[in-house]
Parts: structure tokens; C-alpha cells; sequence
RNA sequence: GCCGAAGUGGCGGAAUGGCAGACGCGCACGACUCAAAAUCGUGUCUCGCAAGGGGUGAGGGUUCGAGUCCCUCCUUCGGCACCA
């Protein structure tokens, strides 16, 4: 046989494919049901790098699985061309940045061809393409007349570095995802889109699609919405200020407000006569502006504020007056840029009441409840109320502390009891403990907080609800006196390292009376209130709805804030709109469109706040559409994460003239049956473009809410290094290289095996590894030489488990295991030596999508005309899954001891006595309990040592 | 701090609640070779000479049986974080 000449048979076969058109997806195929695998496409950066073949040539093994098991499967590619990488690139090597992108288009297209990738090409989006970005300036100007696009002078994100606004997805703690500039906030001009109309929508669909939970979950933060209450507090003055809160049962522990510096009230305020320190209010609030978000973020821990003197509120729920604050740890976007001070209850404000010497007034008290202890009681029995003291013990000189082991109930705890009539709590807890202990001296280190327990009382058998107020001790010295044998039949007793007590307090309530007397400060957790009026013994969840309805109404926040989209840049989509100064903003009617982005001489960004596009006068200065007079462009451009909203739409229709796509194509091919890309998108393209598809559903132009049905986040590929992949670090692998090296088979063939595809993982590449693969594709060659006319039996049955388990784990994207199988597979036909000519046709199409040009060249070598590529997935035989004879594991106790073989199928009965026999000597001397046979499995024998019987 | 995901050999990783470590890499030994590479074969969790034990981050629990299910803790990674 021939040598394996990878690169001879790699150029070959893609030369042939592409000649015969192979991979060319029509809309529909009688019998066939449609499948869309989308990637998400590149930015044409230049050069393909080993990230690009995990990306696209590792799903194109699902492709073609998928193809051959009958589905028509929409395999599609194209350029997210426009936006800053392309454009910094182009700039830095002095090249204007059309030709420089489909200069690296062409480039990456020959690059991307030469991974043997299934993709159709005749169906190709370039987002930079007018006959593409037509349509982008189409939906935002139905998204501007709906009111969902529209301009506003906002705070935003200048990166001084490229010179432009950038939306929130795209800051990475305050700095430039792309270049890593800290932000500037600047109050500018901005187009927007109202994403945050859709935030409940965009949380609660996340229900129902078939996402990796992490990202749903990141978007859920992302979006960050809250429930809770707005409620109105009266100022001494006449205005309202209307705070936002999550917590409306800890009102009557509300001692102060605060506004935020940018509160619109505020203004008001310093220049009113009733705010005698109006001074120190304006120079606090004017250095409070000139803080970054950056730096109001990391100066977290000091919080600063001043007074607004003069100016009183008034608690609604107590009618009592309380100061009013101005603090920067209130922020001016979030709610009502105001809250209600908790001192008590939130960790916050309890810092800055501490550091101000404002009240502090306590309204809620936790609440435990043992519900594995009232289980066991029966619920319809009354709670017996009980004051109780719960004491913790400190050893004299180590840090451990006292735990009593309660005998009767299993429980560990501190010392617990009653308070009786006319004791106080503290003479109660000394009481108990010198009782329960025999220590004497003990000093009072804190009175920690009180609580509330519900549980079952073992004893006692009654439902108990206990009172108690928690209490730290430490014990002088060791002096003790003898306690007695009541006592000490009860319960035994035993010092426990401090970090091992959580681990030693066995119930959840235990437990909890440990974290309560470890609270310092607020408690910030549910519980029942107290000082709360006609609320008072409510709990928090009750308390709270009852609440909002009597002094405010229920409200919904959230962190996510509307998307802007301008971009003070040249390539990008110039936004559809002509500003007239009678009619104001008025987008470009559709006959219009597109609104070619002009060629410019100089298309460097300028830095002054206005994009390149505005020094094009005669570009600019057009007639309004509506009335005809004097108007001039919008000269900013669109964020990237725009244009890449809905090119998967495109991908069914992409050289539609008249709509982005036809609604009957449309519904072909979405929404998209899985979507494969990386995690770094989850807050930013993924967010935005399921926004962009809900937008496009209100309008009736798409009929699914949600664009992608399933996602997965696939993996990285690291250095050799196991560090990521760079060029300063030098770990960088070329996969022309590679390629060139071992062939474009080995390499996506080594990709998918180095570990599960669909998991949030990274996994370094390993030179030695990728050889090993290449070892097999020789082997799988060279077995060509044992095909013969007969067919080997004994191949059946692995063969036959082969063609379900690669079947199966493709589906799954599990494709690491799918190789292992035809690994194993190739191992027993290397050890038969032999092979039929139908055994052998079964084996290459299972490897035709792993490794298509080997086996296309071996298929064609066997005599067959057709491209294997076109050839149907091998059915499996169900009979021949069937082993003869299998090897079933011997348990004693559930331990592995031996193991027998048997004919499949033998009966629970043989199968027993077989296993018995063959451990026979074990089991010499023992009494067998009982015996479980599972069939075709194991057996396991539980024993009894025969000495031991009962 | 809150939320999410995950912890298995020297390494990447396998295991519908049923023989832990498949498959591959590496390593060791052997064959072929004057020799080396390539290739092929054998071995490779761990303690033990063996018979036998032990073992999936730690500790508990459910079960005849737990890497897998439940509870607590630890560690790593990811999202959010002065978000009221």
C-alpha cells in the first residue's frame, strides 16, 4: 500500500469537494429535517490561529455526523467585519481598513478551507458588506420608531485609548476590554437601545432554553434584578423622597436616609435656604462627581458623607423624624439613587452609622428552624413557647470551646436552658452552665444577639418555640466543682477547636446559634420582628408585603442599563439618522438605505467626542427626509455587537434584496438548533442579540422569542505551558505547522480528543499527544491491508457497539469518546488481522467525520465511486449488541472480590450459583444474609462473619 | 460577601447508583537493529514477598452497593459586588 501522503490526499479531496459543490444547503430536502449549527463567525484579525480550528473544525465533526444520520444541516460561515480590532490593526500598519479586512478575509477563508470544515460557502454574511449593513440600519431605524432606539445625553464609558464610548458589557473592572485603558465617565450625546425594557424577559426566559447554567446564571447577575419596594419618605420641607428597598419589613429600623451626589434633589437642596451647611453639601458632592466609578468602587471600605443639616424626614411607619444624609456609597443609577438606612440590618449602613454616630435601632431577630427535628413531631401540635439563654464557653488559655454531647438526642450544642421567673438572662446562663459544667469563674466576654428556634423536643416530646438570648463566655481558670449524676448521665462534655466547631454542631439550629454568636454588627438574614408596631411578631416575608402596601408599592430594579451603541469611530455601520432642526431626529426612510459608509481619506479617530464621519462635510450636510430643509448626518457609528445582533438570521436568506430574510426560509432554519462559541460572549453578544431577537418579535418580524435553542460554551486550547496561549510568553502553536507536519486529520482529530467539547474547561496542547494521534490514523491506514472477502464474526460485536456509542457520543459532542471507541475498535481488528469488506465500509464512514480525508482516500481505494461524504451513518444490529458471554463482577459486603464469566442471558439462579462457586473459599465459614444479582452485572453477597450470628 | 461550575493516577481524561482509572500520552522492560529512530509486544493507582488490604479533595449520611444521590466543610475556576 501506498504511504500516507497527508498533504497530497488533504489538497486532493478539498479540491474535489469544492468542484462538486458537497457541502451546499438547500432550505429544504424532502424527508429531512432541517438543522442549523451555527458558530459564532470570526473578526477577519488576519491570521487563523489554533482558538479558530477548535472552534470551527471540532463542530464540524457534529456536522458531518449529523449529515450522514440524515439531517439537513445548515453549516454556515461569515466575518463580523466591521469594528475596532480590524480597524486598530489597519491603522497601525497604515492601511485603510476596507482593504486590510477582506484582504484578511481572503486570507482566513483559504486558512479556514484547509481544515477540511464542512462549511457551505455560498451562503457567506461580511457584516461590512452594504447589501449586509443594509438591513442592520433597517431594524434600528423600526427599532428608533418604536421608541426603543433613541438619543439621550448620558454618563458614559470613554476609553481615551480608542477613543470611543463603550456600553458597560464591554468594561472589564472599569477598563477597556479591548485595550485595557481605565474608562473615563463623560456626559455625551448617546445613542441608545432599551434593552432594560426586555431585562424581565431576557431573566425569565432563561428558563426554558437548553443553556449550560452557568450562563444563564451570569446573565441572571448580569441583569441583576431585584424585588422590592419603593416607599415614600416626607420631607420637614414638603417634597417626597421615594427610596428603593428589598427589605420594606425593617422600616421601623430605618434611622436615616441617604442620597446619592448625583440625587436630582440634592441640587436643590444647597441652594435652598433650609440647608444651613450648604457649603460642606457642595464641596462634598462636587469631589464625590470627580471620583471615577473605578475609584467610588475600591475606596469601598471608608465610607465618607456629609449632613444635609436643616432638612429632616419622616419615617412613615414610626412618624418619627430622621436626618437626612448625602453619601457617594448611594449610587445615582441603581433604584432611586436614595435609600433607607438599616443600620441594624445591612452591613453598610451599619458602617456608616457606626463612623457618624447615627442610630442604630434593632427590628428583626432570626429565626431557626429545625425542620428535620419538627418532622419528626407532629405538625398539628402547638409550639410551647419558653425564654431560653444559649452560652457559648471559651477555654482559659486555648481557643476552644465547650460542647455538650446530649446523649438522649444525638445533638451537640453550646449549654442551653431556661430562664426562670425573676432571673435575668445573664444570671440564667451562669446558673446553667456552672450546673450542666461545674465551672465557676467566668467573665462575660459579649451578649451577642437574641433568636427564635422552632423545633422538636425529644425529652420533652412537645413542639417548642424558645426565645433566647445568645451570651459568650470565657472561663477564668479550671476551677470546678462536681456536678452531678443527673446531670451527668444527660450528657457528657468536650473542648472543640474553634475552626472544627461548625463541623461538630451537628443540627442545622446548632449550627445557627454558632453564626449568631460570631455576628458582629448587622444582621442581615430573615427573621421575626420586634419593635415594629402592629407588624411586631410578624415574619420578614409577611411583614414585608403587608408593608409595602401600607407605605409604598412593590418594585423591581435592576443592575442592567440600556445599551449604548454609538461608536465615535469610522468602521462601523453609520447610524441611519438625519438630524433636522425642525423635525429632529428622523431616520432615513428605507428606500434610502443602506447609508454607505463614505471612503475617507482620514478615518483616524479624532478624540474630541465625534467620529471621523463628521469631518466628511459633504457627507453630512443633507436635506431632511421629512420637510426638506437644511439637516445633517448622525455621523457616529454602530457598536460591532450590533451588527453581530442577527447574522444568523441572514444565514437563511443571504442574498435576499427586498427583506434581511424571507419569513419562510427564516422559519426553516430558526431559531438555531445549537450554538457553539466561547464563553467570553455570555454578558456581551449573547445578551445583546437574544435582546435584538425579542425586539424583533415585538415587531412581528421573527417568530421566535428566543434566537438559539441550545448553546454550549466550548473549551480552551492552552499553551504546552498549560498557560493561555501568547505571543509574549512564546507558547503559541501555529497550526500551519502542525498541519503541515502531521496533517489536517491529526489536528482536528487530536482537538476533539483532548477532552470533553461541550464543558467549561482548558486543556494545554500536548505536542506528544497530537503524535499519538497521527499513530492512529497511520494504523487505521495500514489496517487497510487486512481487508479481505471474509467477513470476521468476531468483529461483529464490537463493530455493532461502535456504530451506537460514536452515534451516540457525537450527538452528545462528547467526541472524546467517540474517538476512544474507534480506538478500541481498531485495537480488535489488530488483533483478528483480518477484516471484511463490509466490516471495513462500516468502519471508515464512522471515521469519515473525524478524520474525512483519510477516509474519503481509503473509501475511494476500496473501489467506491461516491463521495463517502455522501454516505448514510451505519446502522447498528441490536441483536449483535448482544455479548456471547459475559464477565460479571463478585461483591461480598459491596466489595469487589472476584469475578466470573457467564453466558449472557444466564438466569438470576445460575448466575448466583456460578459467582458461588467461584468464590467459594471466601465465603467458607460466613452466613450469607442475603444475595443480589444484577443481571449481567455483578452479584453481591452480604455476610455475616458465621461466629458472629445472632 | 452573594451566586454558579468543578475537584478521579505522573499528565489529558473514562465510568445509566453496580468490577474506579476505559482510551491516549508519558514512563519501564522486551523484540527488531551493528546502533538509533520508527514500529511491534508486555507492564504501569497504592501498601504488601505473598495471601490479602486500602483508594475518586475532607468528614458524615442514605443504600446490599456511592466517584455518581443527600448534608457540612475545604480548594480551584467563573459571574456579580457599597446594586440598598
Amino acid at each position: 500500500m501506498k504511504q500516507y501522503d497527508h498533504t497530497k490526499i488533504e489538497k486532493k479531496w478539498q479540491k474535489e469537494w469544492t468542484k462538486k459543490k458537497l457541502y451546499k444547503t438547500a432550505d429544504t430536502v424532502k424527508g429531512k429535517k432541517n438543522f442549523h449549527l451555527l458558530l459564532e463567525f470570526p473578526y477577519p484579525s488576519g491570521n487563523l490561529h489554533i482558538g479558530h480550528w477548535y472552534a470551527f473544525a471540532v463542530p464540524d465533526i457534529l456536522a458531518r455526523t449529523l449529515r450522514m444520520q440524515g439531517k439537513n444541516v445548515l453549516f454556515p460561515f461569515g466575518f463580523d467585519a466591521f469594528g475596532l480590532p480590524a480597524e486598530n490593526a489597519a491603522i497601525k500598519r497604515g492601511l485603510n481598513p476596507r482593504i486590510w479586512t477582506y484582504q484578511n478575509m481572503a486570507h482566513m477563508k483559504k486558512q479556514i478551507e484547509s481544515c477540511g470544515a464542512s462549511l457551505d460557502w455560498s451562503r457567506e454574511v461580511v457584516t461590512c458588506d452594504p447589501s449586509y449593513y443594509r438591513w442592520t440600519q433597517w431594524m434600528f431605524t423600526q427599532f428608533f420608531k418604536k421608541g426603543l432606539a433613541y438619543q439621550k445625553e448620558t454618563p458614559a464609558n470613554w476609553c481615551p485609548s480608542c477613543k470611543t464610548v463603550l456600553a458597560n458589557e464591554q468594561l472589564v473592572a472599569g477598563k477597556c476590554e479591548r485595550c485595557g485603558t481605565e474608562v473615563e465617565q463623560r456626559q455625551m450625546l448617546q445613542w441608545n437601545l432599551g434593552i432594560t425594557k426586555y431585562a424581565d424577559r431576557l431573566t425569565d426566559d432563561l428558563a426554558a432554553i437548553d443553556w449550560p447554567e452557568q450562563i444563564k446564571e451570569a446573565q441572571r447577575n448580569w441583569i441583576g434584578r431585584s424585588e422590592g419596594a419603593e416607599i415614600d419618605f416626607k420631607l420637614t420641607m414638603g417634597e417626597n423622597i421615594t427610596v428603593f428597598t428589598t427589605r420594606p419589613d425593617t422600616l421601623f429600623g430605618a434611622t436615616y436616609l441617604v442620597l446619592a451626589p448625583e440625587h436630582p434633589l440634592v441640587a436643590q437642596f444647597y441652594t435652598s435656604q433650609t440647608c444651613v451647611n450648604r457649603d460642606e453639601v457642595e464641596m462634598y458632592v462636587r469631589q464625590a462627581k470627580k471620583k471615577t466609578d473605578l475609584e467610588r468602587q475600591t475606596e469601598q471600605k471608608d465610607k465618607t458623607g456629609v449632613e444635609l443639616k436643616g432638612v429632616k424626614a419622616i419615617n412613615p411607619a414610626t412618624g418619627k423624624e430622621i436626618p437626612v444624609w448625602i453619601a457617594d456609597y448611594v449610587l445615582g443609577h441603581y433604584g432611586t439613587g436614595a435609600i433607607m438606612a438599616v443600620p441594624a440590618h445591612d452591613e453598610r449602613d451599619f458602617a456608616f452609622a457606626k463612623k457618624f454616630g447615627l442610630p442604630i435601632v434593632n427590628v428583626i431577630e432570626p429565626l431557626s428552624v429545625d425542620l428535620e427535628g419538627v418532622s419528626r413531631a407532629r405538625l398539628d401540635m402547638p409550639f410551647v413557647e419558653r425564654q431560653t439563654i444559649i452560652a457559648f464557653v471559651k477555654h482559659w488559655s486555648e481557643d476552644s470551646y465547650l460542647i455538650l454531647d446530649w446523649k438522649q438526642v444525638g445533638w451537640h450544642s453550646g449549654v442551653t436552658g431556661g430562664v426562670e421567673d425573676g432571673q435575668t438572662p445573664e444570671e440564667a446562663a451562669r446558673a446553667e452552665i456552672h450546673e450542666e459544667t461545674g465551672y465557676r469563674n467566668l467573665k462575660l466576654l459579649r451578649v451577642c444577639g437574641k433568636g427564635h428556634e422552632k423545633f422538636f423536643h425529644v425529652p420533652k416530646n412537645v413542639n417548642r418555640l424558645t426565645h433566647y438570648q445568645c451570651f459568650l463566655f470565657q472561663l477564668e481558670n479550671d476551677e470546678r466543682d462536681v456536678i452531678s449524676d443527673d446531670e451527668a448521665q444527660k450528657h457528657s462534655m468536650r473542648w472543640v477547636p474553634a475552626h472544627l466547631i461548625e463541623h461538630t454542631l451537628t443540627a442545622a439550629a446548632q449550627r445557627f446559634e454558632w453564626r449568631m454568636l460570631q455576628c458582629e454588627g448587622a444582621y442581615c438574614g430573615d427573621g421575626v420582628l420586634h419593635n415594629s408596631g402592629v407588624f411586631s411578631g410578624l415574619n420578614t416575608e409577611e411583614a414585608g408585603k403587608k408593608m409595602t402596601m401600607a407605605f409604598g408599592r412593590p418594585k423591581k430594579t435592576y443592575r442592567l442599563r440600556d445599551w449604548g451603541v454609538s461608536r465615535q469611530r469610522y468602521w462601523g455601520v453609520p447610524i441611519p439618522i438625519i438630524h433636522c432642526e425642525k423635525c429632529g431626529a428622523v431616520p432615513v426612510p428605507d428606500k434610502d438605505l443602506p447609508v454607505k459608509l463614505p471612503e475617507v481619506k482620514d478615518y483616524l479617530p479624532t478624540g474630541d467626542g465625534k467620529s471621523p464621519l463628521a469631518k466628511v462635510e459633504k457627507w453630512v450636510s443633507v436635506k431632511c427626509p421629512q420637510c426638506k430643509g437644511k439637516a445633517k448626518r448622525e455621523t457616529d457609528t454602530l457598536d460591532t455587537f450590533v451588527d453581530s445582533s442577527w447574522y444568523f438570521l441572514r444565514y437563511a436568506d443571504p442574498k435576499n434584496k427586498t427583506k434581511f430574510a424571507d419569513p419562510k426560509k427564516l422559519s426553516a432554519w430558526m431559531p438555531v438548533d445549537l450554538y457553539s462559541g466561547g464563553a467570553e460572549h455570555t454578558t456581551m453578544h449573547l445578551l445583546y442579540s437574544r435582546f435584538w431577537q425579542k425586539a424583533l418579535y415585538d415587531l412581528k418580524l421573527v417568530k421566535d422569542s428566543e434566537p438559539y435553542t441550545r448553546r454550549m460554551n466550548r473549551s480552551l486550547i492552552l499553551g504546552p505551558d498549560g498557560q493561555k496561549m501568547s505571543k509574549s510568553k512564546g507558547n503559541v502553536i501555529d497550526p500551519d505547522d502542525v498541519v503541515k507536519r502531521l496533517g489536517v486529520d491529526t489536528v482536528r482529530m487530536y482537538l476533539a480528543f483532548v477532552g470533553p467539547y461541550n464543558e467549561v474547561a482548558s486543556y494545554p496542547w500536548n505536542p506528544d499527544g497530537v503524535v499519538g494521534v497521527r499513530r492512529f490514523l497511520e494504523r487505521v491506514w495500514r489496517a487497510g491491508e487486512l481487508v479481505g472477502k471474509k467477513e470476521v464474526a468476531t468483529l461483529d460485536g464490537i463493530l455493532h457497539k461502535t456504530i451506537k456509542k460514536v452515534g451516540d457520543d457525537n450527538a452528545a459532542l462528547k467526541f472524546n469518546t467517540a474517538i476512544s471507541a474507534l480506538m478500541i475498535l481498531l485495537n480488535a481488528i489488530e488483533k483478528e488481522k483480518a477484516i471484511g469488506t463490509k466490516q471495513w465500509a462500516i468502519v471508515l464512514r464512522l471515521l469519515a467525520p473525524f478524520a474525512p480525508h483519510v477516509a474519503e482516500e481509503l473509501w475511494r481505494a476500496a473501489g467506491n465511486k461516491k463521495s463517502i461524504h455522501l454516505e448514510t451513518w451505519p446502522k447498528f444490529d441490536p441483536q449483535k449488541l448482544i455479548d456471547e458471554s459475559v464477565v460479571i463482577g463478585i461483591q461480598i459486603n459491596g466489595k469487589t472480590r472476584g469475578e466470573v464469566a457467564i453466558a449472557a442471558g444466564t438466569s438470576k439462579e445460575e448466575t448466583e450459583k456460578a459467582a458461588r462457586a467461584a468464590i467459594a473459599a471466601r465465603l467458607e465459614g460466613k452466613h450469607i444474609l442475603r444475595t443480589i444479582v444484577v443481571h449481567n452485572r455483578l452479584v453481591n453477597f452480604v455476610v455475616k462473619e458465621e461466629s458472629s450470628r445472632d
